[in-house]
DNA sequence: TATGAATGAGCGTTCATTCAT
DNA sequence: GATGAATGAACGCTCATTCAT
């Protein structure tokens, strides 16, 4: 990596740190200088803008994302079932790798993708509900998953099982990525129910029995 | 309710909707009179400050919930799991009617408990903990939840998936609260898979076989 | 006097004590109205704007003033010794009665008298320069007064000397006015030093002795 | 000097003049700015506030009139009469070099004394009195003041005589300081009058002979 | 007479950004 | 590459003033 490359990574590292803590709103391009060593004026050698900053982060973000992703979505081999433990899995070293950038995605894209420069996460989000839907669906189809599954609303549901877990996960901690996306995995594929337990009301429609 | 708080309710009703909409930094009180119909400075005939409607929001949110729960967690009746399903129940109603208070409680809770006049938070977050991991608690104990649970993680995992629907729920859509709290219910009890389709090596432990 | 005047006078007398303590500029109409016992709004039904409030403090404590001065000014048979102490005294009587105003007048004149609606002030700065210069300049001129006076210096002194009391002076204290007033002149006139300690060196002229 | 505390030097001295002026309340710190060539928001990357500047300006002159007070009030070899000459010959040299500051001092003083911030305007008033209270003191024990004088009044008449010269003296006008103050301790020491026309009226006793 | 809600101008201050050095 | 001083727009907020009731 060029030295010019390494220093803007190293700064924009810092900048998704504050943005992720302060929100990026509320972030002063004073206090990413003054993390980073430099002072503000400074950090206009190397971006455009703040929000050139924040837009090279959220690119890097998905850039690394979609990396993984579609090595899994393009995997044939692979059942509906076995690919969506592969994004979870995928999705939770994400978090373990790009933290900050995670967390700032899931905080500011909702607001952020009206704005023409930041469309490129409308697309994404696109992207992304297609490549969760459509496994669900398959995985609805060939019955791994429960026949009476609202894809829109559990795909919903695990997008944001996921990723809220950016704002309080820290590397490093108690336990490893893998090791929580497993125990997400449990709890999303079996409930954290004993399952002779569950009452039959709870259901719309009975169990199709395993023979 | 008096010409006067009816009026504050009124302003604090567009207030939170613009907080949830841009995040607190990012509104100017110009929006919200902007949308109030009113002249910026007019807003400060009703509040002390831009700081203080937030506070009042989240005041005021806080304050129903915990008058639902309480009801819920001083009901001897109910077991581990109809706790649970009241809480959520709860919860997803609270999203429905204090939708924006609800998003912005998830988005700016945890920066601003850092502040004194905030600290309400911090204890309205410790005592939401307890609430939730003492039940998941005496699930586990009394063999309604399964006895692998990782407490901790169940808690986080419950908790933003409840809250984090604020963020895309809109009253009057195509569910109302109630059903999507049953399906939110029906995937964390019983989770999405098909039962006999789960690898054992998903589970630490075997399911414990009802006879 | 009418009800309305009565009210007219007692709000006055509020908001000069308020200019006298905070200053003009320094003073909300807020402020008044709530030591007055009413909202600010309606201190409007009884005055055109907060700068007439102030006009009218300051013409009424210019009026009872000149009233007073104007009387020893005619009186021929007073000698400049005895008209420049009746002046002190009238001063030290105004400080007594209108403490507020004069504090007001004291603090606010110059920096109002550049405005149009001010310009009654600069009339009687001037007419009042001309009384003490010309009771000066007549006790040099008689005797009276020491001949190597700076009449120019010694108007500012005075005049800075009985005026700035208005700052601290508070009706009901220690001494009564009029003994203030006397110890005043004592120094005034007589100097606080023991006569026959002073070093010849300090004056330019030796003293014209009295035969 | 380096560069940065001449600046900001350049600016306090502006921003005196103004507050001088105009009164601290009154003053914008767009004027300030405008008529120090620059834009009010520049004023902050110098200064963090309005009342800093005013801080500032405040302490530079009491530390400079202090350390002129010091070495006056530490030499032993001067009387009181000679102190006290002293005194007043300083305080009229400050307000040559710091007129502006002087002015504000005397204007605000008494109510910025109140805040916390300038408590040090208390300490140096209580200080100042300390000062010309002992030297009135000493000058009455040795016989060189008059035993008659009220040590409490007599401090106001000089503190208040000499610091509102500020509010009119300009440098390089007819007189220079020292001229002034000249003639300021002729009035204040020997008094106005000549002698043999005081009326023993005037005075509660009648002076001590000397032999 | 007084209130209560609002106006609108302007205030002190912040902050992303620029640019000569 | 970085600094330091500045810009200029906008922000939260204040306050004298208005006016229907």
């Amino acid at each position: 990596m060029p030295e010019r490359a390494a220093r803007r990574a190293e700064l924009l590292s810092v900048a998704a740190g504050v943005f992720a803590e302060l929100g990026y709103s509320a972030t002063t391009v004073r206090v990413i200088a003054e993390r980073a060593g430099l002072l503000a004026g400074s950090l206009y050698y190397h971006f455009d803008s703040k929000e050139s900053m924040l837009e090279e982060i959220l690119r890097t973000f998905l850039d690394a994302l979609w990396t993984g992703y579609d090595a899994i979505l393009g995997d044939r081999a692979l059942g509906p079932r076995e690919t969506l433990r592969a994004l979870v899995v995928e999705s939770f070293r994400e978090i373990d790798r790009h933290g900050p950038a995670v967390a700032v995605f899931q905080k500011e894209a909702r607001q952020l993708a009206a704005q023409p420069r930041f469309a490129f996460l409308t697309e994404a989000q696109r992207d992304f509900e297609d490549a969760w839907r459509t496994t669900l669906e398959r995985g609805v189809a060939d019955g791994a998953f429960r026949p009476d599954l609202d894809v829109r609303l559990a795909y919903r549901f695990l997008r944001d099982t996921v990723w809220v877990a950016a704002s309080w996960y820290r590397p490093g901690g108690r336990h490893t990525a893998d090791a929580i996306a497993g125990q997400y995995l449990s709890m999303v594929l079996d409930g954290i129910s004993v399952r002779s337990t569950i009452p039959t009301a709870t259901r719309s429609r009975p169990w199709p029995r395993p023979t």
